[in-house]
DNA sequence: CGATCGATTGATTTTTGTCAAAGACGGTGG
DNA sequence: CCACCGTCTTTGACAAAAATCAATCGATCG
């Protein structure tokens, strides 16, 4: 199912099954987009959401020099667009990086869904979320050293890809380059290279050939002053991570 | 006008006069807040939103030892407690900078507002700026050296109190100290004083006695990478900055 | 008037970035 | 099959930025 992992495991937000059927049917299109492809580009006036099935995608801003910060990375079950149907347009650029498969709405259904207003603040919620999790992102540059904000980021990753079924709670597919990592970090991706062999010699968590094992998750989280709240996980799945 | 600050000067967002009156409607107290008191604590349920009247308010996120890091910061016509009507509870902290005056709204009444298909999109819209802004903080905080965040933050704050009537377009009234700067701008506070000398003295702006002069908007903007778009400022209030 | 808070400055250390180079790995085409 | 290529990873040496430590100064307040 399409919508399977939308708002999956978020505290006070579960979807009936009336709700899903709503959001399947709102689905125009499903597409296909290669790793690395521009999909919003800042801007540009959309009239459409989407809402990832499959694989990973980031929103980013570029500095003057091209290089660029991502600002957030969406799994499956995140409905990236969803801004757009009130902003109009997207201030940042919002590409794939692994292969990814998305569904399409057109924004006059997401007017048509709005219009129940317990689903209307379910997609509100889903927003929402998008920011407290840019908040927590800002702690993580604004307060916390190098190894820390990586420390910090593979905590919250694995409990997100956890909350859709992605990680067994200590293991999860990645597939970033370090300097992927290093744009989320702000850090250089030489820098992040030896913050991921420190973390590694430590003992704490090992990043290889796209995957992800954290050996000791308390520490890890110690280290990255990480506390998953922000991330309104329900009971259950908050229990196991 | 309680509200009249609400939206204003943001494209797209304009709030009828009805729209304006429905919101007034639905203010049950107002209230004022000493400065430097803190006025939502993190998980604490909630039951009402707020409305900036007068003053100026911050939501922040404590790391371990107690020092903060600034997420946000809330000027008169914003809205910083709208999250938690979808939400349910916040997973940071919101306190006063200043005294402030604030207008309660209870979420019953969020709920009837909300029924207006268009004010609730502009109810959407206005928790989508703060996550624009958010986005923008990111990239301030990952891509820029201190300077340039220092710059940055001056140029957009100049351009948020130009839209609501409280900055002639390069002075306005900042009462913050150095140490707020620092926590806003992820860096020391002793740092952040050097980052002023400097910007002082190469003739950027000067910032003394709760008071920001910007003397070279141009160079300023140039040197935080400032761009205005995300903001979606209407276009005289654009133009004028 | 002493006390407190914020601003300021200098000296030093730590962290991170920059530059340079080499190694690993997978995919492609001869 | 293998040589070549590009991309990603890894490492070392050095430079730059920012943090830390230690004081002093100035204004405000009870």
């Amino acid at each position: 199912m399409i919508s399977d992992k939308f708002l999956k495991g978020r505290r006070g937000a579960a979807l009936t099954s009336a709700e899903r059927a709503e959001i399947e049917a709102a689905v125009s299109e499903i597409k296909t987009i290669p790793p690395r492809t521009l999909f919003v580009e800042a801007g540009e006036p959309l009239r459409r959401s989407a809402l990832v099935v499959e694989g990973m995608m980031c929103r980013y801003i570029d500095d003057r020099d091209g290089l660029r910060q991502l600002v957030a990375l969406h799994l499956p079950g995140d409905f990236i667009d969803l801004p757009s149907f009130a902003l109009g347009y997207l201030e940042h650029n919002i590409a794939s990086l692994t292969q990814t498969t998305i569904a399409i709405v057109p924004h006059d259904k997401i007017r048509t869904l709005n219009a129940n207003a317990e689903l209307g603040r379910k997609l509100w919620f889903a927003t929402l979320l998008d920011a407290a999790m840019h908040r927590v992102w800002l702690f993580r540059l604004g307060r916390l050293d190098a190894m820390g904000r990586v420390a910090h980021f593979l905590c919250e990753t694995n409990a997100r890809m956890f909350a859709v079924g992605l990680s067994d709670g200590r293991r999860f597919a990645l597939d970033l380059t370090q300097n992927d990592l290093a744009e989320i970090c702000g850090v250089t991706s030489i820098h992040m290279n030896r913050i991921l062999r420190q973390l590694r010699e430590e003992g704490l968590c090992t990043y290889r050939s796209s995957f992800v094992e954290i050996l000791q998750p308390e520490l890890l989280a110690a280290r990255g002053q990480f506390d998953a709240t922000y991330l309104y996980l329900d009971e259950a799945t908050a229990r196991s991570t």
